[in-house]
Parts: structure tokens; C-alpha cells; sequence
DNA sequence: GCTTGACCTTCCAACGATGGGAAGGCGCAG
DNA sequence: CTGCGCCTTCCCATCGTTGGAAGGTCAAGC
């Protein structure tokens, strides 16, 4: 199998496949005489993984741990739990801080008219000069970057 | 004010308030003589009201158009309210994607043993063959991108 | 006046995961 | 042989942010 037919099968795209390659989260394709990568079904099997992985939000990193641990017939289940269960955590305290944007904006949402009229209470808080009680104080400010917004 | 004050006062870092300058979501600083950046109140304001869309989860370009319409005495409220709205949706949905990632990770997790034995549902579900009805299936891959993971 | 250290300046690179595109090679069908 | 679709490598852009290097400025202490 050439690289667009493992794409196809996996829902990764080639330019991600010669990535994870290239970082080291798979091995090395073989090659066939043309320089083509040629793919068993045992790598299918691992990009498959990987892209299950890469849907339930788990970091490159994270699939390198799985993947090693899945290759590894004596680890012990608890190590892999750990990491799900950890995920779960960071999925949670994550889920928390976009509850905690959404409630504030709501709340500010509510008290706009929404009208033609100019005045808007949700620009003035955020205006003000004044710290304002109803803001997530994102205390850890140095975790939340620009990876964590939503578009 | 230099911007080491100014970094201080609003707990934006000098790299940042400096490339928000250069990207023009703020108004280059007025220079010292010695060329050194100099903020007045009125800046300070302004990066008070960017640290805390910034904090609100609102991407930069969104800021800037929050920006726009604060300056803006004569914009209907409405638009304001819509672009918060709006953000409030997204915040929704990122939640609900999140929340079926655990969902799911907590499903296979409760049925791994997590002690010394080696054996565990989550690995091989997620290493089967077959698709797996339990795994959200993320039709617009396309659009869950590498910032969107959790880590 | 001179040194020291804390600040400031610009520039360049990296992160993580991904997409886009150029320039060129390969495979196969007509 | 030509054409088309696939493959290759290489570089660039994204987004928000941090880090560092190399150098200029300022204020305090000697």
C-alpha cells in the first residue's frame, strides 16, 4: 500500500503520516526501488490507533506513550489507565474553564440590550478600570495559551 | 510607563503587549528618547481590556473587533451582544466535543482492571481492526486541529 | 566618572499539529 | 510517448506565546 491508500484507510492525511514519520511516532515506512513508502497491515493497524487516539484530544506525546505501552505485551493495565484517567482530568479541568467563560458571558449577554442603542454593559466591564468580581481570575495564566481558544 | 510597568499592571507579558503592537491589535507606543516604549493610562485601559477578552477565551482577531466596536461610541449594542453570543456557541460546542472524548474515555476505563495484569480494553480498542461504535467519530476532522487538544 | 545590574531594544527560532504549494520523479493507461 | 495521478522532498504559513542572543539605556552605588 502506498502512502494515499493507507490516508484514505486511516482518515489521516499523507502530509500527517510523513510528519508523525518524521518526528518519530511511527517507524519508518519501508521504500519501495521508486522511493515510494510502502505500508503493511500492521502499520494500518497502528495509524489506526493513532488517529482513534488523536480523536479523543490526546496530544502527540500522550499517542507515543499508548503506542509504546500497546506494543509492550507485559506493562500492566494500571499504567495505561493512568493515562486515560489522567486525560479525563485535563479534559475536565478544561471543560471547567469554558463553563467558567461562557457562564461570564452570558451573564454579561444578559444585561445588553441588544438593540440599536450604543451602550453595552459587556464592552464597559471589560473596559473598566476597575478589577471586576464576575471575570475568571485565570490565576494560572501561564497554562491557557493560544492553543486553548476557540475558534 | 515603561512596558515592564505595564506588563506588570495588566499581567501581559512585554513579548506580547510588544507583538500586539506589531500585528496592530493595539497603537504603537509613543518612544522615549532613548526609543524606549512609553504607555499612557489610556494604554493601559486598552491592554486591560485585551487581557481580559484574552482571559474570556476570545481569539485575537475577535478582540480586535471588540476593540473596534468599544472605540466605536456610536456601534448598536447588538453587535457586541452578537459576537459575544457567538463566542458563547463555540465555547458550547468545544465543551460538548470534550465531553464526549471523556465520555468515551471513561467508558473504556471502567472496564480495565488497572492492576499489574497486562490486559486492557482501552488498548485494544483502540488498536482493533474494526471500528469501534464507542469512539466518537469526528466527521470535521478538518476543523479539530492540533491547538484544540487538551493537554 | 565608572561599574553593575535591571531594564529596554530588535531579530530570530521554537513550540504543536496541520495545510498549502512548488519542483521534480514514478507508474500506468491510452 | 504523452498525460494524468500519484509520489517525493523542501519550504512557508498558521496561532499565540515563550525563549534567547546581541546590544543600548538608565539609575544607583562606589
Amino acid at each position: 500500500m502506498n502512502i494515499g491508500d493507507i490516508a484514505k484507510a486511516t482518515g489521516i492525511s499523507a502530509k500527517m503520516i510523513r510528519y508523525y514519520e518524521e518526528t518519530g511516532l511511527i517507524r519508518p515506512a519501508t521504500r519501495a526501488l521508486s522511493g515510494y513508502r510502502v505500508y503493511s497491515d500492521n502499520d494500518l493497524q497502528t495509524l489506526r490507533f493513532v488517529r482513534r487516539a488523536r480523536d479523543l484530544g490526546f496530544t502527540v506525546k500522550q499517542i507515543d506513550d499508548l503506542l509504546t505501552l500497546w506494543r509492550d505485551r507485559t506493562r500492566a493495565s494500571a499504567s495505561v489507565k493512568e493515562i486515560a484517567l489522567g486525560h479525563v482530568a485535563a479534559l475536565a479541568k478544561k471543560m471547567q474553564e469554558l463553563k467558567e467563560m461562557s457562564d461570564t458571558l452570558l451573564h454579561l449577554a444578559s444585561h445588553c440590550h441588544g438593540d440599536t442603542r450604543p451602550d453595552c454593559p459587556i464592552l464597559t466591564t471589560l473596559g473598566s478600570t476597575e478589577a471586576v468580581a464576575a471575570l475568571p481570575r485565570t490565576r494560572n495564566r501561564s497554562k491557557t495559551r493560544a492553543f486553548d481558544r476557540v475558534r
